[in-house]
DNA sequence: TGTACATCAGTGAACGCGCGTTCACTGATGTAC
DNA sequence: TGTACATCAGTGAACGCGCGTTCACTGATGTAC
C-alpha cells in the first residue's frame, strides 16, 4: 500500500474514531486527544490531516447529512402517490436516528451550539433537506394540477416536525418508536392537508 | 441583609452570571471556575450553592422556560380570535429569542447535548409549552363547535415549527426578522387549517 | 536493477493552562442565656 | 443590653488531570538518475 493510501486509511480512522465518540457524548464533547487515541495514533498526528477539530467537524456534518438526505430519497423513490411516500420517508428517517444515534445527533444537536461554521454548516444541509422535499411536492402537485404557492412553507414546516418531534426517537425505548412514527405521519399530513394536497384515506394507528 | 438574603443574593449572581456566559458560549462550555469568577466569588464558594454546574443548568432551564411561556401566554390573551392570536405568540418568541439569545439559546441548543436530567427537564418544557397550546386551542375549537381529534398533533407540529424555524432569529440580521416571523406564520396557518380551523383572512407579508 | 537523496506520516517529550475538587481556615452573622 | 459560643458563606492554597500545541526526530515510502 503507497504513502497516500496509507494516509487516507489513518484519516478515515479518524473521522470513524470522532463518528463513534459522539456515539457517547455528543460532538461538543470530543477532544483532539481522545480521538487521535482512539484512532490508534499520537494526539500530533492529528495535524497532518486536520487543522483543528472544527475541521474535522465539518467533515462529519457532511457525511452525516449526505447519508441520511440518501436514505430519505431512496424511501421516497419507492413510492409514487404521497400517503406512502410520508410513511417511507418519515420511517427511513426514523431508522436512521435510531441505528446511528450518535450521527443524527451530531446533525441536530450541534444547531446551535459550535462555532459559526459548523452552524452554518448545518444550516446548509438542513436547507437542502427543505429544498429537495420542495421539489418534490411541486412535481407532484404539478402532475395533479394543485396549487403550489404554499409548498416552499409546508416543505420547511415538514422538515422541523420531522426533525423536532423525530428527536425523540433518541429517547424513547423501541416498543414506542411506531406510535412516533405514526405521530410525525398524522402532523405531516396536517400541513400537506392545509397546503391543499388531497390525502388519501387518513391510515390509522 | 441578614446571613439568608446575603446567600440568596450570591446565588442569584451566579445564576445570572451563568446566564450572561451562555451569551457567548452556550451553557455546554461554561466551567464552574468561569461562573464563580464572573459571579465575584471563590470557585469553592460555588460549592455552597450548587452540587454542581448540572445542578446550576436545572435552575437556569426552569427559569428560562418559565419567563417565554408567560411571555407568550400574555401575548395570546390580548386576542380573543385565532389570526391575531397566531401572530401576537410568534412575535412575543421572536422578540424573547431576538433580546435573549443566550437564554433561548440554553432552552433549544442543549436539548440533545448534555445530561440525561436536563435533556429531561428541556422535555418537560417543551411538553408544556404543547399542553397549553393545546388547551387553548381545545377551548377554542369547542366554542366554535369544531372538531377536536386533531387537535393535540397540530399543538406538537407548531411548537416544532415555531421552535425549529424560529431558532434561526439567533443567525438573522434584525431586517429579516420580519420576513421570518411571517413564514413562520404562514407555516403554523397550514398546521391550523390542517387541522380544520377556518382562518381569518390570510394575512399578506 | 541499484543507489542516493527527498518527502512526509507519525513519534514522543515537553510546555503552560484552566479545570474540578479537597481541605483547613476566617470572620461576620445568628442564637442562647 | 451584654457576653460566650455556634453557624456557615466565602477564602485561598494545593492537588492531579487532560487538554491543545510546539518541536526536533525517525524511518518507511517515493523519486531521480
Amino acid at each position: 500500500m503507497g504513502r497516500p493510501e496509507q494516509k487516507e486509511q489513518t484519516r478515515r480512522r479518524l473521522i470513524d474514531a470522532a463518528l463513534a465518540l459522539s456515539a457517547a457524548q455528543g460532538f461538543g464533547a470530543l477532544s483532539l486527544r481522545e480521538i487521535a487515541r482512539e484512532s490508534g495514533i499520537t494526539a500530533t498526528g492529528f495535524y497532518r490531516h486536520f487543522r483543528d477539530l472544527d475541521e474535522l467537524g465539518l467533515v462529519l456534518v457532511d457525511e452525516v447529512a449526505l447519508t441520511l438526505r440518501q436514505l430519505i430519497r431512496e424511501a421516497r423513490s419507492r413510492f409514487r402517490e404521497q400517503g406512502g411516500r410520508t410513511r417511507a420517508s418519515v420511517e427511513a428517517f426514523m431508522d436512521y436516528a435510531h441505528q446511528k444515534p450518535h450521527l443524527f445527533r451530531l446533525l441536530l444537536g450541534e444547531r446551535l451550539g459550535g462555532s459559526t461554521a459548523f452552524r452554518t454548516a448545518l444550516r446548509k444541509e438542513i436547507d437542502r433537506f427543505v429544498a429537495e422535499l420542495s421539489d418534490d411536492l411541486e412535481a407532484q402537485a404539478r402532475a395533479a394540477k394543485q396549487p403550489t404557492a404554499d409548498i416552499p412553507f409546508a416543505a420547511e414546516a415538514i422538515v422541523a416536525i420531522v426533525f423536532s418531534v423525530g428527536a425523540e426517537v433518541l429517547e424513547l425505548p423501541r416498543h414506542r418508536h411506531q406510535g412516533l412514527a405514526d405521530r410525525i405521519i398524522k402532523e405531516v399530513h396536517l400541513v400537506l392537508k392545509g397546503a391543499g394536497f388531497p390525502l388519501a384515506r387518513a391510515r390509522k394507528r
